[in-house]
DNA sequence: CGTGAAATATGTATCGT
DNA sequence: ACGATACATATTTCACG
């Protein structure tokens, strides 16, 4: 794996904040000709420390007004189903994020979805039809005071 | 608030995967020519549909393996505390993303760092230096199956 | 919204350290 | 191995119809 130097970091901490300036503003910014600086980017991205370049938008602005933090327990005893209920999640386009995690829960999962009946559809056609679900329980957000994707270095 | 048609809505979706491309070659994808689009895009971004155009790095990648999602309930009494416990969190860097929810639970915060030491730092210095804080529950991930920024429109 | 032209940016080749 | 300069190609962006 390549170790990431001063220089690295200081781009890839820029990029975090803001992908769309132009890499000549980047190489101003990080003390470099333009094709040294598009050079790192490039290998970067070729080493899939950056995997993505993205758009995000307002939630609320599109109409989806409801974050719903899910915690999932599984039957314990069968552990490949797991990758069952995985695929299931990875399927489902209102599951954003997915989390494995260790103690009385299994996984989290953060659905974002317009509203309630949304929320309902989702569960009747995801999780009531997990042969696996033990139970989950569902924490209801009409707030998101923080959302970062940014890992600072 | 601005209504958007089935082309802005493409638009969205398509710099939602990948916003490195280049306006002539999104132009083509949505059946316009490049001023037309850019355009709608420069009028997403002013709109703030659009808040963010930024590079996301695998964590493993770059060192950081850890995410835990902390469950945290507050004294109910003072409800004014809580803008006080919201600006702590707005302020720490490990701290990627916090929910405010309804029921037992108060807040979701999903923390991200690179071990279990830099966890305990957190806590020490955010969680329990909280005199609001009535109890909180941490769950433990090493994987982390799905992560999505996108709302498919 | 589209066309065409001017201004910028990106990407390549080559050289120097 | 890495960065800088200069040049060629491509893209962004403006004015106008």
């Amino acid at each position: 794996m390549s170790e990431l130097d001063r220089i690295d970091r200081h781009i890839l901490n820029i990029l975090q904040q803001d992908s769309s300036i132009s890499n000549v503003v980047l190489a101003d910014q990080v003390g470099l000709s333009p094709p040294a600086c598009l050079r790192r980017v490039n290998r970067l991205r070729e080493a899939g420390i950056i995997y993505a370049e993205v758009a995000l938008l307002d939630p609320k602005k599109v109409g989806y007004q409801l974050n719903v933090i899910v915690e999932v327990e599984l039957e314990r005893d069968r552990p490949d189903l797991y990758d069952q209920f995985k695929r299931k999640v990875l399927a489902a386009e209102e599951v954003t994020q997915c989390y494995q995690v260790t103690g009385e829960v299994d996984f989290i999962l953060v659905v974002v979805v317009p509203d309630m009946q949304a929320y309902e559809a989702f569960i009747q056609r995801v999780l009531y039809t997990e042969a696996n679900m033990r139970k989950f329980r569902s924490l209801i957000s009409l707030n998101r005071p923080k959302f970062e994707t940014a890992i600072m270095l």
